[in-house]
DNA sequence: GCCTTAAACTAACACTTGTTTGTTTAGATT
DNA sequence: AATCTAAACAAACAAGTGTTAGTTTAAGGC
């Protein structure tokens, strides 16, 4: 039941995330990620449209698991910083359950061709939106200081974004542990 | 007087960190370099050894700096607080001093052929390392908070190495905006 | 006016790029 | 057993890769 998708399709992504992770979506070629899946190049297009096709399903894959991630936090009853700190524990949340695959859509995105690149850009510009929203709330109800938010929105995307290296180091940190520990330092920063 | 660098060489260099920047290493061709400069490919070879000599001397020119910018951060006399305040400071100078040559810095560093490669990763670890050292002592002396030094030091970095995307973003700050801002939500926190 | 030298050029090399074409293989369905 | 189909393959395409060889151009010092 449910053979909705190959088996080998699934890998070529899974070594397609891989090694565009590694060495960057413009340095892996067809044959190499052909080869590392087992079978010859022109095969993947049994699978895939093009290069850019597997990019794009990686990209999206994940943009979709962002906004659904954040749309679990709830609304309106919650204070501003339980708020923040739900939505980064989301977004830290997707990214640990992908760890390549998120490392692709940071820093390869740039790739996609368009018009799925306009798109990419959007739904980036909208999901960030989200949390742009609950500081500037938040600092009208007085939960948070009167920082720069676009400051602020970039400092925490920052760090999040960059997790991905966490995961790969030797002192391994539980999910929990990065999402609450990255949430105390920005929350609460660093003086004593 | 002092003809000590060709001017061609440096606009080969100037071009190169604009294209690495904005299409990456690897889908930079060095007829397209060339182009840009306003010669053809093999007339950069008359300047550089090979492409990853380009590279070369954009990240550990960028490297330099960093090691020369925190060299002047005033090593015991000054609180913690002070320190680190002033360690932001001098990093940030350089990446607004070197914006396209510092994103190259930071996101093409991986395509350095070893030996450099190596002794790239090297020096950044070092660098790296004083930020460390100005947490570590800060925790102990009670000027900070008893975070996790790796995930603090990460925090920091994740922060500082994107502003980048700050100076080509249309509402300007300066520099010093940028850092004092950064500065502020990683030492005093978010929270109201 | 000649010689040197730096730096440009054209042409080419060997190889790799993403992709297409046409064919074969193997397994499931009838 | 015959048919259909998904998915593999080898061969080849045009274009592009970094780089080298050999040559020409142009400016400066004697």
């Amino acid at each position: 039941m449910a053979a909705s998708v190959s088996n080998t399709r699934l890998v070529i992504r899974q070594k397609a995330e891989k090694l565009f992770r590694e060495k960057g979506y413009a340095a892996v070629g067809m044959r190499e990620l052909a080869k590392e899946v087992g079978i010859e190049a022109p095969s993947i297009y049994n699978h895939y449209k093009s290069k850019d096709d597997v990019l794009r399903e990686i990209c999206f894959d994940i943009a979709d698991q962002f906004f659904k991630a954040f749309g679990t936090v709830d609304g309106n009853e919650k204070s501003s910083v339980k708020k923040l700190r739900a939505a980064i524990r989301s977004h830290v949340g997707v990214i640990a359950n992908n760890i390549e695959a998120s490392s692709v859509f940071f820093h390869e995105w740039m790739f996609l061709e368009e018009p799925h690149l306009a798109k990419f850009k959007k739904m980036r510009f909208d999901y960030e939106q989200g949390f742009r929203d609950i500081i500037e709330r938040g600092k009208k109800k007085g939960d948070f200081k009167n920082v720069n938010t676009r400051l602020a929105t970039f400092t925490i995307f920052s760090a999040l974004n960059a997790t991905y290296d966490l995961y790969k180091s030797k002192e391994k940190l539980s999910t929990e542990e990065i999402a609450d520990g990255i949430a105390d330092v920005l929350l609460k920063g660093l003086k004593g």
